[in-house]
DNA sequence: ATTAAAAATGTAATGAGTACAAACTTGTAA
DNA sequence: TTACAAGTTTGTACTCATTACATTTTTAAT
């Protein structure tokens, strides 16, 4: 499924903005920041703003087209991959890896309750010093 | 066990703003953010201030006295219970609590690896409306 | 008592994210 | 084709949680 069709399949306008920040997360896996997405879009597009950036994020997470990482303190990280899975922050070189999940997978047909409190969204991650710092010891 | 005692096996000398910072912890279970806890210790301790709070509470953080909550993109809140637990983010009101962890639980005795990497830390954490919140629809 | 290390404090700065109003685009219907 | 409204983008100014840093205070050891 094309970038614009995915668009289209949750009703929002698949305009060059958003085509473009969303190509950008489904070919660069890598969990950018808001501010890193609008550095490599900055020479496609030289009109864009950060603000549009912004908006446009918040639109793709509220509609479930990407995730929002909140592990780093200091930036939010976004995902394109929507997919249940878990990742692992590395404390000293901030690198985010794709983990497998662990856990009870929730009901992806109907939305979920637990304790009477209606689940939207599940996150897990693990935090420590990546297998690449280590070597470098 | 006493926050003095918690403190002094940790190697952390126990000061009478550390101590209040981690009696607030263990007292309140309501994640506060350090704002909050500032808010509170004012006036116990009137000098107190808030560049004191983020040190100590960054010191019980990296000492496993404290766990770092980055549910919320805002702010970030403290917890002063460092078992193995996961939490609700009620997208609404705020409102953080404590749930269950479902998954492998990581052995404690030694460090765990994955995929290579040392892991530190565990996190899970639920996004929706809660319980409280659902009943005001 | 002296002195050095540790801890606390206050102020100023940082910077990610947001509010908001103006400008621009798009589609639609006269 | 024009006119209009709704949706989208843009730039600027602002907020405010957190940090940097220099100064002051406290603690503990000699």
């Amino acid at each position: 499924m094309t970038a614009r069709e995915k668009l289209l399949e949750c009703g929002i306008s698949p305009s060059v903005q958003r085509l473009a920040v969303l190509d950008y997360l489904l070919n660069h896996r890598t969990h950018p920041t808001a501010d890193e997405i609008y550095l490599a879009l900055c020479d496609e597009i030289p009109t864009l703003s950060k603000t549009t950036v912004y908006n446009t994020l918040k639109l793709f997470v509220d509609n479930g087209v990407a995730l929002m990482l909140t592990i780093n303190e200091r930036n939010v990280h976004f995902d394109g991959d929507v997919s249940l899975h878990a990742h692992f922050y590395c404390k000293r070189c901030g690198h985010l890896y794709d983990m497998p999940y662990s856990g009870k997978h929730p009901s992806k047909s109907r939305m979920q309750t637990m304790e009477g409190h209606t689940v939207e969204e599940v996150h897990q991650y693990y935090k420590g010093i990546c297998r690449s710092c280590l070597q470098e010891d």
